[in-house]
DNA sequence: TTATCGCTTGTGACAATGTCACAGAGCGCA
DNA sequence: TGCGCTCTGTGACATTGTCACAAGCGATAA
């Protein structure tokens, strides 16, 4: 049951279907769903386990990953504000064990509900229906990218691509938003490289002038390099 | 419409929501249906195009791979008889691009669904819903499952699990079931690698005795061998 | 029969990426 | 200052992908 009205309004900030969805869905989701806040770290779900809950993300990010049994690792996609783990969604509604880890990137702030409240809702609301199908289709969609980009893109565009996007998505002012905070081994990760190979190819971005790199940071110096890969 | 009665019992055997799912789901489907029947090699969907309708196969399979910048492919999965490509559903629920081809390998028959038809039914029957989202997990599974293969297994292990996979389901008796029909270009498809490798692959099998290569064939000489990869 | 054509297979050289082992550099902290 | 931890750098080697090209095999036409 979610009662405080701050609460009830951001749930409505960040999800639509709120919004839209009509007086009765708002009700009795207040009513069914409850407010969990989840520390930085901590794993929601193991590689085959069940599922029995939805999460939907108020506050921080989740990350969704596989791990292979050499220890290498690989980013799938993230859950933020506003956004679901809908394979959790399927995996509940198909009682199937869930396919990779995933794990609390920040403190996480969400909304739970219960695998009968979320099938309960499919048959109810349109809003819900549409919600649900959005966020299956768009993780599916980025599920398909990554594997698309393992298998048929060079790693140095990847990398590169990666740079330039945390640059873009950096929330600082523009004189440091060229400097980001991050390891290679947290890039590895994202592209399901290892550590070493990262690490060659910055210093090969750092000899063609592209970057500079420091510990546990990377200056960009020159992002037309890097988009031209 | 789908007025024939030895069409309608052959659909009923083959999804069970059919047959669990009620009288008055059995009507409306059978009277928004059609049967439709596709020649093989028939490309139902390419990648990023749009798709309005949900296609359940009565009979045959279809392939479902990402194609490459450089010409390289890799096989997502297959459904068959009985299945349902519900990324198809999703993208069609969800209005967004299909994320990669789908081709029919052999003729299929398949029973035709209407966008409005998948929705409705959604809030109708919970025999429909279940199989939409026992589809949308197993297929995620599948996807998820390919990833983990290309990023994490080494590609002898993954070969001759596929060729084992292969001589399984062989159809034929036991004598010719370990002689299986299937180019090396074939092999590489599946697995999403390139002819030299699989043709090496199986050179060095070959050395260790596990089986015998001819043209267009592979004779699995002593299976145990690709076990123990 | 022979010529020819397309598909399939074989192979060597090289490039890209992953693995392993290990060394050193930077940074916080006792 | 010295210790311990994380992060980075590097060489050697294994695996996989790419490219170029040759050869084999089987069907069909001449």
């Amino acid at each position: 049951m979610i009662q405080d009205f701050s609460q009830q309004r951001r749930l409505i900030q960040c999800f639509a279907f709120l919004r839209d969805g009509g007086e009765a869905l708002r009700e009795t989701f207040f009513a069914q769903a409850k407010v969990a806040t989840l520390p930085a770290d901590h794993i929601i779900c193991r590689d085959g386990g069940q599922c029995s809950q939805l999460a939907l993300v108020l506050a921080g990010t989740a990350r969704v990953y596989k791990l292979g049994e050499n220890g290498r690792e690989i980013t799938l996609y993230r859950v933020e504000a506003g956004q679901s783990c809908v394979v959790t969604a399927s995996c509940i509604l198909s009682r199937r064990p869930f396919p990779a880890f995933a794990i609390c990137e920040t403190e996480v702030e969400a909304a739970v509900v219960s695998q009968a409240d979320v099938q309960r809702w499919l048959t109810s609301s349109s809003y819900w229906r549409d919600f649900i199908f959005a966020q299956v289709a768009e993780r599916i969609g980025e599920v398909f990218s990554v594997l698309d980009a393992v298998l048929f893109q060079p790693l140095d565009r990847r990398l590169a691509a990666l740079l330039l996007h945390r640059a873009r998505r950096s929330p600082q002012d523009a004189a440091t938003s060229r400097i980001l905070q991050v390891t290679h081994q947290e890039l590895a990760v994202e592209l399901g490289s290892s550590r070493e190979v990262v690490t060659r190819l910055l210093r090969d971005f750092e000899k063609t002038g592209a970057l500079l790199t420091g510990r546990g940071q990377i200056e960009l110096l020159d992002p037309s390099i890097l988009e031209a890969r």
